[in-house]
DNA sequence: CTATTATTCAATTGATTGCTTGATTGTTCT
DNA sequence: AGAACAATCAAGCAATCAATTGAATAATAG
């Protein structure tokens, strides 16, 4: 052995870093955290050419952050497990509470105004029984498709500006996403919010209420 | 703005994993964790010349995981908080969980024998209100002084093969040095299993401990 | 003011990374 | 077997990064 097995260790690790270290492979994950998928499906959402898109997927595989199957001609995608998206987090946290860049770049989604507090995913529990609130899933409609919060209306920023007089401005509105690295629902809140209704970002995304062991609603079942 | 928000918020965290896929950045990362320092010795420590030690506590503090101050005409570094020790952690726990590699190179360290599982902290205070366990400190002198857990003897490895017989043969040993990054508890267990002593690793090291709110002993104190 | 110590800056080198293009492999359908 | 499709590989280019060297900046002491 050449290097030291301190040195080896850390190698390891920071290969670990390093394949998190390039905002196309966070994409990729982020959609991984949807559910499994096909490099075209990936390369499509994420905008990466299909050949970029499998190189990084490599890169992600060789680093034991996924792994892939193959079905048919297709191959496969996952996480290799939810551990994933913890580190995915952690590195959130750790970006928004030391870098004042990360901090103004949320400021300027929520467009001057300031946004409130995220709603935990407990509480929104609570309230979906209670029937007080609308949940609105801002994510594409065949992410919708594959998986939902029970009781969500699907409904893309696009849309969401033409359908307003659709929403009750009497119920708090919960609007969720991919998960935190996700900008759609903060947009969508703030969207809300300047037409005077009283709305709220959930904490996280689909994949934290998934892995959270609460029901999720696929079309189709 | 030319790139989107979402790409931008991406390049941040990216920056921050960047940040840590570098081995000497975790190794100054693992050093800064047993206290502030200053350049110079955070170089010898880690063994780095003095201007690439300074060019990487530079990227440590682009990416606000370490701060600095002016004293006299040193620069002290440290931690700008401990949620990034829990970062590290998290990579460490992702790494070994999914890379083979990391096995192979623990396993090499504990020498084709089977290391027993670490003594959890709380077992550990637990066993020296009793007096029941003897706890050895692994790490340099120098860090040694700058705190300790109470109680425990200071031995690097070196020192460790040649002192054995000061050592009770019939009470558990329990090693510990800077922390899960470290080797010498790995390396001073194998040791000292080797000769027929009763000894397990701590988990985690002394920063971990400090953390806890645990009692750390200084020199002079 | 000059010398000394501690740190940083600037310029260079070699190595690595990300992305593109076009060819290639593996699988299924006909 | 041949065509069609999904994914990967291989080569090349520009950009970035780590480490080295030597010069430059700060703070202090004489």
């Amino acid at each position: 052995m050449s290097t030291s097995p301190k040195i080896a260790l850390l190698e390891e690790y920071a290969l670990v870093a390093r394949t998190l270290s390039a905002p196309a492979r966070l994409m990729l994950l982020e959609q991984l955290a949807q559910g499994e998928r096909g490099v075209e499906a990936l390369a499509e959402k994420t905008g990466l050419t299909l050949a970029n898109c499998s190189q990084h997927l490599q890169q992600l595989r060789r680093a034991a952050l996924v792994t892939s199957r193959r079905e048919g001609k297709a191959v496969i995608y996952r996480l290799t497990d939810t551990k994933t998206l913890d580190l995915m987090d952690l590195l959130r946290v750790v970006a928004e509470r030391n870098l004042a860049q990360v901090d103004q770049i949320l400021r300027g989604l929520s467009d001057g105004q300031d946004a409130p507090e995220p709603i935990t995913r407990e509480d929104l529990a609570r309230r979906l029984a209670e029937g007080s609130v609308t949940v609105l899933d801002v994510r594409p409609a065949d992410e919708f498709a594959a998986g939902h919060i029970p009781g969500a209306r699907n409904m893309m920023l696009a849309e969401l500006e033409r359908h307003l007089s659709m929403l009750d401005p009497s119920t708090e509105i919960v609007a969720y996403c991919r998960g935190p690295y996700c900008v759609y629902a903060h947009q969508a809140v703030t969207a809300l919010r300047k037409h005077g209704f009283n709305a709220r970002r959930l904490e996280g995304g689909l994949p934290e209420w998934r892995e959270d062991g609460r029901k999720v609603r696929v079309n189709g079942d």
